[in-house]
DNA sequence: GAGAGTAGGTTTCCTTCGGAGACTATAGGA
DNA sequence: TCCTATAGTCTCCGAAGGAAACCTACTCTC
């Protein structure tokens, strides 16, 4: 088979494509929320907290594009819409929530680090 | 001591601040770029491809302010400097490669359900 | 049978973010 | 005197993201 070595630190490979989608603030959070099973659109946009309609409805659709998540509509009225994880979405839920962790670990210093930062370079 | 619960998936809690840094895509590159050890301003740019200057500069001066990587300017003509990450950085490491050994694992499968989704929901 | 309610979007408008490329400071060398 | 190299900054413009109104389909209440 052809060797392709994926490479996301040159601008036209198609891993950097891939990269996109994965290290984006509402894809952390919105895999994060479908950890714990399938979710409604009002309950995961209830749980993440400041998403738009529209960049949640953008975000879901990618993710389904990815096949990291699975759209299932159940119709009845009003229309159920439930979404949850694929194999390769619990795939990746590791390293996104290995990055949230390390979020909540790390963040008093790195909002310590900004204060100190910002009083030293404060425009004197 | 008071117990702050940080919970990203707040829109007003600084957590959220602190994933928008980690959860981007240059901010991937960087900090992957300078796992190997020191490197220049311009071995960076180059090493990143197309990230422009303007964000290169902006990703490295968030990441310094943010306490993940030290900016050390030699006095010389030309200039030089150069940026490593501090401990903190190096802590951020592990996940970041997790996510970026992931894309490179399964950008084939993510490119693959792209086309299939594409294929399927093709306006007929 | 007119109107309200409900879920999951879509559309519109406006602000902000990101990219391309020109411009800057500095000092040694040709 | 002019050129070069480095690490940026500045300016302009198009694209992305957020807020909020609108839409659809059906059902329930009055």
């Amino acid at each position: 088979m052809t060797e392709i070595p994926f490479d996301p630190y040159l601008k036209a490979c198609p891993s950097r494509t891939v990269l996109d989608r994965v290290a984006d603030r509402w894809t952390v959070l919105v895999v994060g929320a479908l950890a714990d099973g399938p979710q409604r659109f009002s309950a995961l946009a209830q749980r993440v907290d400041g998403v738009s309609q529209k960049m949640l409805t953008r975000t879901l659709r990618g993710l389904e594009r990815d096949g990291l998540v699975q759209r299932t509509v159940h119709a009845e009225v009003p229309p159920r819409v439930e979404y949850e994880l694929t194999a390769a979405g619990h795939d990746v839920l590791g390293p996104l929530q290995a990055l949230e962790r390390w979020t909540l670990d790390h963040s008093a210093d790195v909002l310590a680090a900004r204060e100190a930062y910002d009083t030293a370079h404060a425009t004197s």
